[in-house]
DNA sequence: CCGATATACTTAGAATACTAAGTTACGGGA
DNA sequence: TCCCGTAACTTAGTATTCTAAGTATATCGG
């Protein structure tokens, strides 16, 4: 990380740009710097505050997530709905069986293509979302207090660089996967 | 959330500032607007890419968050080291748990304080940082690929920020429900 | 100096998510 | 037509994290 004793300054830096990082590793030693431990925390703080108001309604964060895209979509399938989320699929069973049983959801099969599970909201489910909706709006008001509208929408489009950077990186560790397959 | 037919358009603009949100519900149905939903997403795939890299040397992301933390200070109580981590402490007690048996931790008590118990990084953790360390380093450089250094500042300063709402909004909870007590 | 309160940690039990390895159903060649 | 690869979902087992409640130790007010 220090540069080499008969390298001139200007070469250094040269090489420094091309190849080295834009911090040391010390740097991401302190959490506070590191965007993975930023993200956990907002979203664990968010999620947290967000579920302490839809359990009144016996909706946990997790069920809220899928009944969120549901609102969105309903009668889409299994797969669908777990990509939507951003969940994997044994996790999506679980929590559609916990929706199941909730009332949340029905689930229905087609002729079409017996393999494919489709996912509808009850009425029930349907009615919650002009009350839990707004809950959500209401705790990202909070989080964005004292925020100018341009500040949301910067931190969001940051954010969503990062994913699509990461999502990049693991684009290829999984083509790179497939071809040593 | 429309104007009332009624209401002057200066009223109407005056009373949205005055206690409306910044989006109406609907705008967070999106989960694409949703900071929880983008934190979660940033979150577990910097967590997944770290974790492909440390698992090789048989630290999981989990445990990896408690060693970057006794990398920075050793010695330090549990309690203390949920705090630093952002935690709570039955999960730091099940994490040690498993790094104590993978012999990266020691604990130790003192006769000051028979309550409490130091944590202690093992010769062997302590050089894994050398490792370690800049594979997170390598991970933020992918995540933040494409953006400038001012870029990466602006996202860690508004996580931040969101951080800090937050944690005011769930302190005035905590506060609320002590008085309640 | 004793009892109430607070602190530090632990245990128990549950929710949420994952990977790996099934099962069942479809669909395109030989 | 039948076999093989793929797709959709399920099951099993594990890891991570939480809340609520418990134990042991320390401290402080009367």
């Amino acid at each position: 990380m220090y540069p080499p004793a008969k390298m001139a300054e200007g070469e250094w830096k040269l090489a420094k740009k091309a190849q080295s990082y834009r911090h040391p590793a010390e740097f991401y030693t302190n959490p506070e710097n590191s965007i993975g431990y930023l993200a956990r925390v907002v979203f664990r703080s968010f999620s947290r505050l967000l579920e302490r108001r839809t359990l009144a309604y016996d909706v946990s964060a997790g069920q809220w997530r899928f009944l969120r895209q549901l609102w969105r979509e309903d009668g889409i399938t299994q797969r669908e709905l777990s990509e939507r989320v951003g969940m994997r699929e044994p996790t999506t069973v679980v929590a559609l069986k916990g929706l199941e049983k909730a009332g949340f959801i029905t689930r229905r099969k087609t002729d079409d293509d017996r393999r494919k599970t489709f996912i509808f909201l009850t009425p029930h489910a349907k009615k919650l979302e002009l009350t839990l909706a707004p809950m959500n709006a209401e705790i990202h008001e909070i989080a964005t207090r004292g925020m100018t509208d341009e500040e949301v929408e910067t931190l969001q489009s940051l954010m969503r660089r990062v994913i699509d950077n990461l999502a990049d990186e693991t684009q290829k560790l999984a083509v790179l996967s497939d071809v040593k397959a």
